[in-house]
DNA sequence: TTAATAAGCAACTAAAAGGTTGCTTAATTT
DNA sequence: AAATTAAGCAACCTTTTAGTTGCTTATTAA
């Protein structure tokens, strides 16, 4: 459907998610779909739609264990944005006298 | 509505309006919206509302000379997605070594 | 001064997103 | 074995998103 960086941003777009994957990563263990839920004024089953999504960009890993589903952060796909960033930030990198005759060239 | 770090995850999220960024960033000169839409399989009025989304996350900026408004791109608010993401980039800098036991420590 | 061009605005449509409720299944406790 | 708990699945609803068409307005060119 769409390409993974596409779906790396779009996870993280939502606000929510973005709160998921923080508190997954500061978490010191993995985290049971239960326990993410009740740190959150949402369903479960909310929650859950949230983790596939998360899990889809590979920004979180599962761990089946008995009835349980245990989901751990997993930062690395992140590098791809950083990578994607990386071409535009010699824009901001430059001296600020480039970029301002950059944009005066624009402007004028 | 929604804060300004959000405004400006959707607005990169969309592969269109990635592309239409993209165009403006490597512009040697400003473009008007029609200039813009000839690049791309939209209509003029599609264009617009991708420039507007754009244009309230604060990548893209405008210049208004008679009927014509061109645009041009602005990177600076990427250096936000980047201040966002370095919080993160810890847990891929660090040595494999330490990640592996972050990660061990939370599959065993 | 009539043509053509650049762009805005509004209404509409289709699909995707974000979330819910209700029910089922499977694993644990008691 | 019965009750509880963790989670999946499906259906549904509402809002947002991505895009369109049609029309108007304002600027510029012939």
């Amino acid at each position: 459907m769409q390409d993974n960086i596409t779906k790396l941003f779009k996870a993280i777009a939502d606000p929510t998610r973005r709160d998921i994957f923080h508190a997954l990563v500061i978490a010191t263990s993995a985290l049971s779909i239960t326990q993410i839920s009740n740190q959150f004024e949402m369903t479960r089953q909310g929650v859950t739609k949230h983790i596939k999504i998360l899990n889809d960009a590979g920004l979180v890993q599962m761990n089946e264990q008995g009835r349980n589903r245990f989901c751990y952060a997993d930062p690395k796909p992140l590098q791809e944005v950083n990578k994607w960033m990386q071409f535009y930030s010699q824009f901001w990198d430059d001296s600020l006298d480039k970029l301002g005759g950059y944009l005066d060239s624009k402007n004028g």
